[in-house]
DNA sequence: CGCGCGATTGAAGCGACTCAACGGCAGTGG
DNA sequence: CCACTGCCGTTGAGTCGCTTCAATCGCGCG
């Protein structure tokens, strides 16, 4: 494992300012999972905080009628495991949905690094607002009212964390299912087929499986905005859009609750 | 103002050992605020951290169509303004709600706090990490499917934190209107109007405008538990049973969000 | 006192859930 | 090798809960 350093951890974090201590040296832990391992079950005691490296992972919650809510799907630069460390015992489980790897901070050392690699601390600290900005995410989404617009935000939201990556955020790859997804969103799981059917017939999106293309990213934004849209012309003409020509959703806002 | 000190400050995070340095008598400024003034503005600039120390606020966003998200509630022990952290604006607004106070901590003398007072520095992370598990909460009360349940989740939740600061857990004072519960629990304001009838007629609560008593708590619990029905899942249970006793002659599942 | 806002209640229409069936694909085992 | 079984994804039809529009009442305030 070439790079397993206190250094790697910080450039991944995002720290440009490396001109520090020696402890850019110091060996941190990686862990490497499969698809389908799970990282850390839920109820299971908190040892460490982990970030993710590379891959993504699924958060998830089992309610008592086994129901799986799903929380968040987190890739690179997510920090995982952190919201247990003020409970006993991790509220929910993460599983990997591809070939992933973490760093491992374990809990009891968290505090020493910060004192003795204070670059670590701050970047902590942005860490830790960041995971507070992720989860600010899931309420975005539920803010839209209809699910093709939560869909879309969705959507909008993988393709800024592509960006944010360096890589193409019209190409995105689903790595998750539909029925996660759909619990994601707070919708069925059919809807989301239907949704994303809808979004192709209006061309904003090309669909093939899990791989979807963002075609037209400026609709997509306007559309993931509107509200409920409005009748007003033909509306029983809006069965379905034919070959995508010509048809545009034509979201229109309006006054809410 | 008798105290505003960092020992104050450490006993409202909940640190028990305060056998440490002397800092503890370092002033912490306090800030307080009448009911409806903002303590940040949307777009404001990020310079300081915020810790409720009495009082409650209402944190929300204003979309561009006017609409305002309410994002959550905050009460005593909760720290504001923590999310803009890594960000250059605040990316929502906190008003209170009623007469209340704050500690504020300016952001560029956090890590000197938490290197200066080790016992701050780990409280800290102990704020980070509740501050995930309130927003959290969010999650929670949108993961019901019904709108009475996510009231009634929500009602359990302002019961728990009332429990929490050792008041009762059965007499609520709803300091935000019913707009701003309808907007936090993604539902028409009328629906919350509703819902609270419904569930007063239930022998569920006592309501009179603000001022709601849970009658019945454990009926209150299992009635907030009405999320997707469905799933029973079974994967981890699969058992094949052949020729086995008490094969369940129904077909059942599919699974379902 | 009238104005605005919060809260309640009624009526009607639609969007999303539910139930159900089907096709495709991967893993499995005879 | 090829049924066989599960799971994923899609599509259809019917029902219902919630939104939407609307009217009314109460209350604090300039």
């Amino acid at each position: 494992m070439a790079s397993t350093t206190m250094g790697d951890l910080l450039r991944l974090m995002g720290v440009r300012e490396l001109a520090l201590g020696g402890l850019l040296d110091l060996p941190v832990p990686v862990r490497r999972l499969r698809s389908g391992e799970t990282l850390f079950h839920e109820g299971g005691r908190v040892e460490s905080v982990q970030i993710v490296r590379s891959g993504s992972f699924k958060i998830f919650h089992t309610e008592r009628d086994g129901y799986e809510q799903v929380l968040g799907f987190a890739g690179r630069t997510a920090m995982l495991g952190f919201d247990a460390l003020c409970l006993d015992e991790h509220p929910n489980e993460a599983i990997a949905l591809e070939e992933s790897t973490t760093f491992v901070l374990l809990v009891r050392d968290l505090f020493a690094y910060s004192e003795r690699t204070p670059a670590f601390g701050r970047a902590l600290h942005m860490l830790f607002s960041s995971a507070l900005a992720r989860q600010s995410e899931h309420t975005d989404v539920m803010a839209a009212v209809s699910s093709e617009a939560r869909l879309a935000r969705f959507l909008l939201q993988l393709s800024r964390r592509m960006a944010a990556d360096g890589q193409s955020p019209r190409r995105l790859l689903l790595r998750m299912t539909r029925r996660d997804i759909a619990s994601y969103l707070g919708v069925a799981h059919e809807t989301i087929s239907r949704s994303l059917k809808m979004m192709a017939d209006w061309g904003l999106l090309d669909v093939d499986n899990r791989e979807v293309e963002i075609l037209d990213i400026d609709r997509l934004q306007a559309f993931s905005q509107g509200a409920r849209r409005q009748t007003d012309d033909g509306s029983g003409e809006r069965r379905k859009a034919r070959g995508g020509v010509g048809w545009r959703p034509v979201p229109v806002p309006c006054a809410r609750p």
